[in-house]
DNA sequence: ATAACAATTGAACAGTTGTTCAAATGTTTG
DNA sequence: CAAACATTTGAACAACTGTTCAATTGTTAT
């Protein structure tokens, strides 16, 4: 990244919609941000979870259960969702219930099903 | 995957939120093409390009300057972005001009960045 | 046909990611 | 305190991903 470009012959002829396609564009921060955001949601594990906690709370245990994996996996995910805060978690004795950060999450996820469905 | 899951001691108590978590999941055939459709704006590159797309079409080699990478990179970039039907293209001549597949595309494009922004 | 240029492609390489396994926390109960 | 259980953590390994480089395809102009 970053090197020094290669140029077209038609530099000038595209010099306008260049402009005009710099002109709206997030910055790089904000699309780092994005990309992100979309990174989390791109694993076929983390998006079966969000799903599996779309209705309800459930234990690490009952996670691993319902997707057939294991504990191990599970808790590694539910890190990376936690820190995401796409996931809360309470602790209930030796259990820790996890669910859907908020209802913003569950509007991401039907919305994206939407899409998926076209 | 699917190798055979623990078991928690809680599965009596679990038993209904497991069955309620799972009537309205989606079958893992959605999940995965949710999860694909995801990645494909998991990185930073990509949603770059996307948004340098976002108001106008260019051919590959501005795309290439504008983000100060090879031809080479952004043309395999754009050859995801085209498999999963989120450009399209014309040729003119010994250009390629690519844009955005249609409105659902910068509509998918502004919500994100409204999320990200908060 | 040949040269010149835009774009694509394939192989190779480095960096990242997800799972597993083993060991460690944290919490409750005898 | 020790035993039992749910969860977390770290290291290691395999699989995947994005970029580079070199070679190729496709188009236009001479």
């Amino acid at each position: 990244m970053r090197e020094h470009a290669p140029q077209c012959g038609e530099v000038h002829l595209h010099a306008d919609r260049i402009h005009h396609a710099e002109d709206g564009l997030p910055d790089e921060e904000e699309l780092f941000a994005l990309a992100d955001f979309y990174k989390i949601f791109g694993d076929t594990t983390r998006v079966r979870i969000l799903f599996v906690l779309y209705e309800t709370e459930l234990c690490v245990c009952d996670v691993a259960r319902m997707l057939g994996m294991t504990v191990s996996a599970i808790s590694h995910q539910l890190r990376i969702l936690k820190q995401a805060r796409l996931v809360k978690f309470r602790r209930a004795g030796k259990t820790v219930y996890y669910s859907l950060a908020d209802d913003h999450i569950h509007a991401i996820l039907r919305q994206g099903m939407e899409h998926v469905r076209e």
